[in-house]
RNA sequence: GCCCCCGUAGCUCAGGGGAUAGAGCACCGCCCUCCGGAGGCGGGGGCGUAGGUUCGAAUCCUACCGGGGGCACCA
């Protein structure tokens, strides 16, 4: 029995109740189950009694009593226990339980996912670092958590477009391009350029590829370092996100929406409904009027677009390409940008926070010996998605960017980039999946095959009911992780969950002892469970983008 | 001044109102003649402060304290 359909069962108890006029409540919307923190209190509970308690007028353990004589009548529950205050604890009999490692089996790769999502598309924006530089640890965070959010939304059964926002219209590309030239010449980097060993290998690059390129006039061959100089950093962003494990779907230009009059596109859209006008020179978004600070400024008096600009457009380029929902990602020194964005999606007509929705990830920072590192270029200790790949790998990098929440600011210690510890949680859970596959292994060469038999009712260990418990958890952590946009929830699951497996593993074995000793139903069923955890595991870190090995 | 995020164990962090607040790491003590000890068992220690809402608050509200990040005709 899966706890969604107890808590079906326990729905339909309530409205026997109240059918039969034992209770007069309204059945609540959202009635689930529990997994209670203690042992001895039931595989399940429920805070039911409690909250209708005051609606019906009674005292709360009299209303889990009237529930208790009835929840205890479903097939499958073995005992319902009316404890404290009113909780229900309810026990399943193990059969029932168990009953859901051949659930999880015949699922495969499907258990966990539902339809919540289904015929809805979400453009998913992240990382879009600009094309100057590396992608810093703050780019990587989002990296790591915008890919596992884009697949915890395909696992509720939606559609999600991965884009990459890449910004090659501004004024940071001609500081980037004049950093070239100035490299590539041995000059020093310009006041307010890019320096650091990568731009110098950029201008070489480029040089390479364009002999003569230095003999040109400064103005062109400027333009040759930008055109030439974005295109190869943009390729090396691409190539470091694959090997992250991270590929987008598509990659946007910024320069095409000011070339293909995207930009005049959406001005005209929102002249046309009323929300622009001008001042000063310039061309305004009446942004304050859905709640911004100010109004914002489209074209700027001196005719050049803002970079405000560019988001309007886009906003409504990607609604045109079919998204129902608009994902932006951004850190937090982008918080303030919430209001004009949300301003904007309202001036099209959209619903904000329906239609867009921002979220903010806070920062990242250095840290070496539990003291903040400033990241600086001169002293070496700016560190670049590169870096943690090389250090650690991926399957380590993407665990620890996304296992903790984005509300909170994250230290990643410089000396775990050196040390190749084994302090990372990742290991945990991937050792639990070895060891999955070990049993499984090993089990049939013993000749244990599931398909000779399963017997639920002999799961009675504790350490059994734990771990189908936790199994049966993991359904609601997908989908809840998807609605609170928090793919951590699924990371900290298979902590939890890996955790169970070892207990289990340490009390019960899944192979006879001894090769003179009789392969039994129990090894059997257990082998099942085993292979219902090893499903699990496999689909929870294929959500966070980290691979389940068979060994380590 | 205004806005956003955070403050939980020695450290890094989970805990979207529920019972005795958890995990990893670190420290101490144990556990395979038995599926991989990258494991298991036990121990010490914690919700920034003060109010409020509630049958019940780490969680919601208010104020304050402390830390981080923002408040451009820059991108």
């Amino acid at each position: 029995m899966t706890p969604e359909e107890l808590s079906t069962a326990i729905r339909s108890a309530l409205q026997g109740a109240v059918h039969d006029g034992q209770l007069q409540v309204d059945v609540p919307a959202d009635l689930r189950v529990e997994r209670p923190r203690q042992r001895g209190h039931g595989d399940w509970a429920t805070s039911l009694a409690l909250q209708l308690a005051k609606g019906a007028g009674m005292p709360p353990r009299d209303v889990a009593t009237i529930l208790a004589e009835r929840i205890g009548q479903v097939p499958g529950v073995a005992g319902v226990e009316v404890a404290g205050p009113g909780f229900l604890n309810i026990t399943l009999d193990a059969a029932s339980a168990g009953e859901l490692a051949r659930t999880i089996v015949r699922a495969g790769p499907a258990y966990g996912t539902n339809g919540s999502e289904h015929g809805r598309c979400t453009n998913v924006e992240f990382v879009s670092a600009n094309p100057t530089g590396p992608i810093h640890l703050g780019g990587t965070r989002w990296a790591a958590v915008g890919d596992s959010l884009a697949r915890i939304i395909e696992a509720n059964g939606g559609t999600v477009t991965r884009e990459y926002y890449f910004n090659d219209h501004g004024a940071q590309i001609d500081r980037f391009s004049r950093s070239l030239l100035a490299a590539a010449k041995g000059d020093p980097a310009p006041e307010d350029g890019y320096a650091g060993d990568y731009v110098l290998d950029i201008a070489h690059r480029v040089m390479d590829r364009e002999a003569g390129i230095l003999e040109l006039p400064d103005e062109q061959a400027q333009e040759r370092f930008r055109a030439i100089g974005v295109t190869m950093m943009f390729e090396e962003i691409k190539a470091s996100l694959h090997d992250f494990g991270v590929d987008f779907d598509v990659y946007f230009h910024e320069n095409d929406l000011h070339a293909d009059g995207a930009v005049d596109k959406a001005i005209a859209r929102l002249t046309e409904r009323g929300e622009m006008f001008e001042r000063d020179g310039a061309l305004w978004l009446r942004t304050s009027a859905y709640g911004d600070d100010k109004d914002r400024v489209v074209i700027r008096s001196n005719g050049e677009p803002s970079y405000f600009s560019g988001d309007l457009a886009y906003y409504l380029n990607k609604r045109e390409r079919g998204a129902d929902r608009v994902f932006i990602m951004l850190g937090a020194d982008h918080h303030g940008y919430i209001g004009r964005l949300m301003a904007m999606c309202q001036a099209f007509g959209d619903a904000p926070h329906e239609n867009l929705e921002v979220l903010i990830g806070q920062m990242v920072n250095l840290v070496k010996d539990g003291k903040p590192v400033r990241m600086s270029k001169r002293a070496g200790t700016v560190v670049v998605l590169e870096d943690l790949l090389d250090a650690v790998g991926k399957d380590a990098a993407r665990y620890a960017l996304t296992r903790s929440s984005t509300d909170s600011t994250m230290d990643i210690d410089l000396d775990l980039l050196t040390r190749h510890s084994n302090e990372n949680p990742v290991y945990y859970v991937q050792y639990a999946h070895a060891r999955t596959s070990n049993v499984a292994r090993l089990a049939a060469e013993d000749g244990v095959a599931r398909s000779d038999g399963f017997d639920p009712s002999l799961l009675v260990d504790p350490t059994e009911a734990a771990l189908l418990a936790t199994l049966g958890d993991y359904p609601r952590v997908v989908a809840q992780s998807a609605t609170l946009r928090e793919p951590h929830r699924v990371a900290r699951y298979l902590e939890d969950l890996a955790g169970r497996f070892h207990k289990w593993y340490d009390t019960c074995r899944v192979r006879p002892l001894t090769v003179e000793d009789e392969v039994t139903d129990l090894h059997r069923t257990r082998l099942w469970l085993n292979d219902a955890t090893r499903q699990v595991l496999a689909n929870g870190l294929g959500l966070l983008g980290v691979s389940a090995p068979d060994r380590m």
